[in-house]
DNA sequence: GATGAATGAGTTTTCATTCAT
DNA sequence: GATGAATGAAAACTCATTCAT
């Protein structure tokens, strides 16, 4: 019965801390991590200012906590998508699926992510960036694995290294998944989602 | 005689913005928007604070200034790529090549522009982003009239929309210029620079 | 019975609130009082924080206990001290004796003393203030007399009011062991111990 | 003509400076280090709070420039005391004119002064401390050196060690002097100021 | 026209205290 | 009766911006 107290407190606890981290990620994805003070943070999360600070030991570690949860969840899915199909054509299919699903279901977190990965990353001091491009590094290599394997396997004519390929995919599927995302009305979603791998599948100019 | 002194008054005070928008480029580029202050620039630029003001009526217009500039630069050395040679092949070609040089001599501002048109850019409250978005808008449509026109020209076979494979060349050429400019000894600049076309260019699935 | 188990009870309390009072003196003399927390004085006492404010209704009530029992202990040894010999002669003697003894072996109190008693004490919001100074006067008041008998005895000469050579007394040993306590590398306890009665004894005492 | 500008500043700084720390001395000594604010401060000053951080760096160095300043006048004052007379009696009255005539003037200084020097001082961060005692220490050796000095031309019994006459002198005359100070109707400022040295000089004049 | 002193709104963070469990 | 989670007032400090000289 103790137990059972102490994980309903845990489970509480934890419900406060989805609150409180819904509401910076709102207001962080809205207005970025310097226009936000932990006071509007606190009110939205409807939190006293204290027992934000009890949960998190400043706004550093709320962002950088903020941040790296939501990567992980990013790369387990994706990851998860790469490891599921046996066939490497289907792999990246399903990469690019769950990528695009992901992309739509998070916008505002995916806004957050490339600011930290892609653009100069100075709103938050040295090691965030570190920690979560680690994370990114290991998961290119996945990617470049699967390339590897279709190589190997005659799926793939070795048109460039795997980890190059693995580069292309990233790059390509988030410019277009971005473009569409975006601006829906001036780039609406194609018909065919295979878009982006038709222009690595395809080859471009007649041989 | 009046236009004269009017002139040299005039060339004075362009030189003077210069010299603010260079010591301002530098600090943001190294500290990003909100870690710079106008007293740093000031001082930086050797000017007073109140001289800063006469040039930029407050932080955001200064940092738009500089962005906005030197994005301009950046879309006119690329558009001259692609507009000189005359083959659409060596278009390409150029552009990247173009692109490499720009981005090695100006990594730090590149940082900046990425900061803008990729990650969610709230260094800046909106605006800033609209002016930058809609220069890079006009920049890809030039680029996929290339493509458009080499299709016409059969030099190119229509795996896609001219546009997506604008769009494709430009987010593979980021991306493979970033890999390599931001760690040189894990991902050393290859011999053969086209791999960013190869990809493109050659068909990656047996056919 | 009831009376047993009340007594016990009591007697469980009292030495809860010594415990408190002994983590709070070792932080306030290591620290001051406006650098320890309530927290900290109820994690170094191991009772919750809600609890310390069962015994004490705030944290100036908590400093003024402290100070005032620490106060009337260090009073109280002082009164026996010049209580029990019979003459006055040995009275002062036994009066730095033991003035000495407590110093040495209460050393943090003592700071804490000194600065409610000598420099301006505000650490504490007026009272704690007159509290103290009342028991001081009183005990000054105590030790003129003994000057008072030892001159009407003829045991002294009556070179000053007895209040005036209290005064003298009490700062003048206060000012030795403080200079022996603090650096006792520079300023080493005197073989003679003696040395400060004896600057007054040069004058005072019949030959 | 443009020293002389620059000379006005110069003074107009040096006034605002003044301005400050008569406020903050005023505050200080009525409430304490801690119960002050630099708001509150600030606004006694009539300054804005920012001007208030143009000429100290944070609350710290505000008070160390108080408390320097002001023990520097006063060490420099009974300095001069025991400089001007020629002999040596004369000289140790002078100090005790010249301390009672200071401490008179400036009883709230002399409060924060001894809360720096006397009682535990943790209002501030170690350093204060070091500095002000050091002051201290060389004035008390100065003070010994009339002591010697008197020895050795015979107007002395050499009734204890010059530096422990110095420690008693300065004692007591803090002591009667507070005395006298805190509460004129109880203690009243004898007739004869001599009294603080009387109780000194029974036993160490020669007569 | 340039200057830079002065301003004060706004930010992060701490901690004494309360009160529901 | 004990607990400790939650509170929010208040503090130190920064920095974009103005305006008198």
């Amino acid at each position: 019965m103790k137990d059972k107290k102490e994980s309903r407190r845990e489970r509480e606890k934890f419900r406060q801390r989805q609150e409180m981290l819904a509401a910076a990620l709102e207001l962080f994805s809205e207005k970025g991590y310097h226009n936000v003070s932990m006071h509007e943070i606190a009110e939205k999360a409807e939190f006293a200012i204290g027992t934000l600070y009890k949960f998190f030991k400043n706004k550093e570690d709320l962002y950088k906590s903020l941040i790296t949860e939501q990567a992980d969840r990013f790369h387990q899915a994706l990851t998860k998508a790469i490891e599921e199909p046996d066939d490497e054509i289907e792999k990246l299919r399903n990469y690019v699926k769950t990528k695009r699903e992901v992309f739509a279901a998070n916008i505002s977190v995916i806004r957050l992510y490339f600011a930290e990965t892609r653009g100069a990353s100075f709103n938050i001091k040295a090691g965030l960036d570190k920690e979560i491009r680690k994370r990114y590094d290991q998961f290119m290599h996945t990617l470049a694995a699967v390339f590897e394997r279709g190589i190997k396997r005659k799926r793939f004519q070795k048109i460039a290294d795997p980890y190059h390929l693995a580069v292309a995919l990233d790059s390509l599927s988030n410019a277009f998944l971005l473009l569409w995302l975006d601006s829906p009305e001036d780039h609406p979603f194609p018909e065919n989602p295979d878009v982006i791998l038709n222009i690595l599948f395809k080859g471009l100019v007649y041989t």
